[in-house]
DNA sequence: AACATCTACAACCGCTATAAC
DNA sequence: TGTTATAGCGGTTGTAGATGT
């Protein structure tokens, strides 16, 4: 029994799928931020191939596909840090998560639900005052995490932008192949190769190409690989071969 | 082997905050 | 200033797999 629904969507008439994410949705998902960055949640699901809500792709990134989350066993360490955070900030999910790099606040919750909350219990907590005033004052010490400082000089670093100021070919996933993080993670099997989503998407955006000065150039796409492309042309001075050749 | 129960956690839902117009 | 769209957060639910009977 998956959860795997499939719902009528009566604003767009479309189906929206449910449930657990499949293989490949992971790589179309991945595939398009890889090659187009993070935009806007609630449009990309359509271009990106999903039948999603731009809401379950945002979460299933950022708790799943995202790169620098660790799976695995929590530490105990990071158990002790969940404790002492949830001390101090309660059930402050996003800001206990804040200081433990890697993990996301849906991670810590469910570890809290299933293995503290009967052992450690509500009565280590302080105050909600106490922990609004901490959320007030975002001097609070933490550990650097990808999710509120994007590691510097990787080029693990999610671009996210206005739909109008986009542009293709961000890189998502570094190169570094030595990461310590020997945990699974989808990202790094599907970083082995270009998907085949991917490829399909190259194959899109020369598609594209071809067809500029016709059908796409004044189509008022909003699209952004449609945009950007559009603009990149633009912006060359070369043949329509030329600006395809300079694509790859 | 078959079924029931438990556990862990992925995913959904509803709400709020914020930004843009 | 009000409205709408979007992102983010926390609570809750549902499922897969493990374990017990």
């Amino acid at each position: 029994m998956v959860r795997n629904l499939l719902r009528p969507n009566k604003r767009n008439n479309t189906t929206v799928k449910k449930g657990t994410w499949s293989g490949e949705e992971d790589q179309k998902l991945i595939a398009y931020i890889r090659r187009y960055g993070i935009w806007n949640w609630t449009h990309m699901p359509k271009p990106a191939g999903l039948a999603r809500t731009g809401k379950s792709c945002r979460l299933r990134w950022m708790n799943y596909l995202r790169p620098n989350i660790r799976h695995g066993n929590i530490t105990k360490e990071e158990e002790d840090m969940i404790i002492e955070s949830h001390r101090l900030l309660g059930n402050k999910w996003a800001a206990i998560a804040a200081r433990l790099p890697g993990r996301t606040d849906n991670e810590i919750k469910n570890y809290w639900n299933t293995h503290l909350k009967k052992r450690v219990g509500n009565g280590n907590k302080l105050p909600n005052s106490f922990a609004s005033d901490i959320k007030a004052k975002p001097s609070l010490p933490t550990i650097d995490t990808p999710k509120s400082e994007p590691d510097s000089g990787s080029q693990n670093v999610i671009p996210t932008m206005p739909a109008n100021s986009f542009c293709t070919s961000y890189g998502v996933h570094g190169d570094d192949k030595t990461s310590e993080n020997s945990c699974y993670s989808p990202c790094s099997v599907i970083e082995e190769e270009e998907s085949l989503w991917e490829q399909f998407l190259a194959l899109r955006d020369l598609e594209i190409a071809e067809n500029f000065g016709g059908t796409y150039m004044h189509s008022g796409a909003t699209d952004p690989a449609l945009v950007c492309m559009e603009k990149e042309f633009l912006h060359h001075s070369g043949s329509c071969e030329e600006f395809i050749m300079d694509l790859w």
